[in-house]
DNA sequence: AGCACGCCGACT
DNA sequence: GTCGGCGTGCTC
């Protein structure tokens, strides 16, 4: 007897275990763990992971059923990934099955289709069910579904002339291509020749070339130019069986140009130095953490590069990630420049099917290194040498939703099942890893000098409020205006950045004070100008503007606030010769815009990009000369105990576009608030006394690198039920844990309501608490087992990346 | 989660 | 007597 244990696709508490199954005869050779299977589960039909074979169960015969469908001859998962998922379910508190999905590209997973098959003749259905198979048995469910006509499918199901049936697909397909493949025997083409009409001289011209390709397989279209032939008379000689079609697997190319190859830069002695250490690692199977701690320019990424190509000489793979695909294109080519075809990437970027192409071809070996954002991680590789992330103290790299993983845990998970070295990078760390490379935790890298010896951009900080006592109210303070125009007129790019978050444009009426509100969010809707809508950023609500106020239907109903669109209009306002160029996510909508903005930015198409947050870092153009930040204060005052490193790390890295090649480079920071720590030491470019700032404001506070934090959502359309069940939480944690935890809360979220939902949170700071995750799971328990029943959504998030 | 089953009130 | 509403329980 031959038994496989299933990992089902369905993420339900109960179900949250494996199920036994029955290996059919035919499938005992070919299925290996790690294999998607179809199963009948209950009464209907799921797809699933094999993560067990074995020989005997303890399901009684009665109960155990069989596999229906093997999805795979290779397994999807390799067994590290079956043990990885094992961890990440109680490192994140998540079903199994999520664990699973997340390592697999959306392709692979099932999507389930009920479909309605025909029973009897078609003349014996009622007459209302008659049209639906005039053509065809099976019919889409969706159909009847949609014209209201349940009630008499159920009828007829019931009378036993139709059933519904539930199927299971895969969501994404091989891309195949029709090639044209020539006979492989010569004979075969010469004896076509001989029996061929001798007036079809195409077709001998045609066979006679054929000759001389035999065996070969090639694009339809290659064949017609190459001979000067029509498809008639391939067609023709097709038939007499002198080629035929096939299909060929091909991979979609998500890269849009050609790169040029580029070899290894001579190193500074800081960077020949910290590539040591690391290829030491690689060379003596280490898993070692290392914080590479470089000025923006300092080279981190060359540094990356030869550290890769130790390990390619050394048969091992290189896992890159990087925060965002904004940051893509530039990193991506830099890497394909250096490694060609060994490269894959993977981002949200990409088509379900590109990333497909991408994983395959990882997963088959056809490359060695690859390049994405934060799911990249789980790269099938099987022999990883090294894993990368790029920006470190990105919080992109911690996943909002199940499973709630950060990618630098499971990176360094994954190096010690490799014996591996992890380099984390950046200018300005997380608190959190710069505190463990202090304590020898992770090896401190340091790259202290820029790479082409530039100096660093001066930084300027202009008080604001300087600006409001002499009487100017825009946005622009009279230094950037300046800067802006000698900009200009010496023909040199510029970059002004503006945070949106928390001052994006809003209506409101001037009479009463009314800011326009989202229906579904306690939050300001934001005005947009291109379709001239008030659209929700949380919700995706959409509305018309107003014409006069809602609360008090004064026609005094105006916008106020900075977005980009109306900096951008008051920019060409202040110079209209000017050239901007908007970056935001309005303008990067589409898919490869990001590339095209950038790439006209590159080429001098404008003087001036704007942009929010998304431009802040990866951009390297030589003529930027000037960045400014409009206003530095917006996410200072963020409602989140990280809001002054935010602050720090944004400054510092949109400083670091500035002179980065010959031209010497000038950084403007407008803000209300000169005397902030984070805005003084961003000015001077000073990690290390931020550092020990910061963490001594951390100390206080009790937050992490010195505390530990869980954060515990519960959310409920009853603002009653919300709070109630939030203290219920609350005392639940309290009884449960001990002295030295501190819960705080239960406290009504900084947006209490979104989608219709009222939120509540609560905190939970701890040092070291063995019963945490026990307890958690008994939380998660009682709230599967009673709370979600009345409405009642929770969700438990260690190590949270914002609160 | 998603589905069947079964109990109960409303309506032909 | 039948239909369909929703609470309950199960899924190898």
């Amino acid at each position: 007897m031959k038994v496989a244990e299933v990992i089902v696709d369905v993420s339900a508490y109960p179900i949250d275990r494996p199920f036994d199954y029955l290996i059919p005869e035919e499938m005992q050779e070919l299925i290996e763990m790690g294999c998607r299977v179809k199963v009948p589960f209950g009464p209907r039909n799921v797809l699933g992971f094999v993560t067990e074979i074995k020989d005997t169960t303890e399901v009684p015969v009665d109960k155990i059923k069989s596999l229906s469908q093997l999805l795979d001859i290779t397994p999807v998962l390799t067994t590290e990934m079956l043990k990885l998922a094992k961890w990440l379910k109680t490192e994140t508190i998540c079903y199994e099955i999520d664990a699973l999905q997340v390592m697999l590209p959306s392709a692979l997973r099932a999507k389930y289709e009920k479909q309605v098959s025909l029973l009897t003749d078609v003349e014996q259905l009622p007459i209302l069910l008659q049209p639906y198979f005039q053509r065809a048995t099976k019919v889409n469910y969706k159909a009847f579904e949609k014209d209201g006509m349940l009630h008499d499918l159920k009828r007829a199901v019931k009378d036993k002339q139709l059933v519904i049936e539930n199927i299971v697909k895969q969501k994404g397909n091989i891309k195949e291509i029709r090639k044209v493949k020539i006979n492989e025997s010569i004979e075969t083409l010469q004896k076509i020749l001989g029996n061929i009409s001798k007036r079809a001289r195409k077709q001998q011209q045609l066979l006679q070339w054929m000759m001389n390709h035999v065996g070969e397989v090639f694009d339809l279209q290659d064949i017609l130019t190459d001979t000067n032939t029509s498809q008639a008379v391939l067609q023709a000689v097709i038939e007499y069986g002198g080629a035929e079609f096939v299909q060929e697997e091909v991979y979609r190319d998500p890269f849009s140009k050609e790169v040029k190859k580029t070899i290894s830069l001579n190193l500074t002695d800081e960077q020949e130095n910290a590539l040591q250490k690391i290829t030491n690692s690689i060379k003596n199977r280490i898993s070692e953490t290392f914080l590479l701690h470089g000025i923006t320019g300092s080279g981190k990424t060359e540094v990356y590069l030869q550290a890769i190509e130790q390990c390619l000489l050394e048969g091992k793979e290189a896992i890159v990630l990087v925060p965002e695909i904004s940051l893509t294109p530039q990193m991506t080519d830099r890497f394909r420049s250096r490694f060609g075809e060994l490269v894959a990437v993977m981002h949200s970027g990409l088509s379900v099917g590109e990333k497909y192409d991408e994983w395959r071809k990882i997963h088959e070996g056809k490359v060695k290194v690859v390049v994405g954002a934060r799911s990249a991680v789980f790269a099938p590789f099987r022999n990883v040498g090294i894993f990368i992330l790029d920006e470190e103290h990105e919080s992109t790299y911690k996943q909002e939703d199940a499973p709630r993983y950060h990618a630098r845990d499971v990176a360094i998970w994954r190096s010690e099942y490799y014996q591996c070295p992890v380099i984390l990078g950046s200018a300005t760390p997380s608190l959190e890893s710069f505190a463990r490379a202090k304590k020898n935790v992770y090896t401190l890298l340091t790259l202290k000098e820029r790479a082409l010896k530039q100096s660093l951009p001066t930084v300027h900080v202009v008080d604001m409020r300087n600006e409001l006592k002499n009487g100017n109210r825009s946005m622009f303070s009279e230094s950037l205006v300046e800067a802006i125009r000698t900009r200009l007129e010496k023909k040199e790019q510029m970059v002004l950045f503006l945070n949106r978050r928390g001052y994006s444009s809003f209506v409101m009426c001037r009479d009463c004070g009314t800011v326009v509100q989202c229906e579904n969010c306690d939050i300001s809707l934001t005005y947009h100008r291109s379709n001239e809508k008030l659209k929700c950023h949380y919700c995706g609500y959409e509305q018309r503007v107003p014409k006069t106020c809602p609360q008090c239907q004064s026609d005094h109903i105006r916008y106020f606030g900075t977005g980009t669109q109306k900096v951008e209009e008051e920019l060409t306002k202040l110079f209209p010769e000017a050239k901007v160029l908007r970056m935001d996510v309005d303008t990067t909508k589409t898919k490869g815009s990001h590339e095209e903005i950038l790439e006209a930015f590159g080429k001098g198409h404008a003087d001036i990009l704007l942009g929010t947050q998304m431009i802040a870092k990866g951009l390297d153009f030589p003529n930027i000369t000037l960045v400014g930040v409009l206003s530095a204060d917006t996410s200072l005052h963020l409602p989140d105990f990280r809001s002054a490193e935010k602050t720090f790390q944004l400054l510092t890295q949109v400083s670091g576009r500035a002179g980065r090649h010959q031209l010497p480079g000038e950084v403007i920071i407008q803000t209300y608030t000169p005397e902030h720590y984070a805005i003084e030491l961003a000015k001077e470019q000073q990690y290390e006394p931020f550092y020990e700032r910061e963490m001594w404001m951390r100390h206080q506070a009790g937050y992490p690198p010195y505390y530990y934090l869980a954060l515990v959502q519960i959310s409920h359309e009853d603002i009653m039920l919300a709070s109630e069940y939030a203290q219920k939480t609350v005392d639940f944690l309290r009884s449960n844990l001990s002295f030295n935890v501190s819960i705080i809360g239960p406290t009504a979220s900084s947006i209490s309501r979104v989608q219709n939902r009222y939120r509540y949170q609560c905190l939970i700071k701890y040092k070291v608490e063995p019963n945490l995750i026990e307890t958690f799971i008994q939380l998660i328990k009682l709230y599967r087992s009673d709370w979600i029943k009345k409405g009642i959504l929770l969700t438990v998030d260690l190590n949270p990346s914002s609160i």
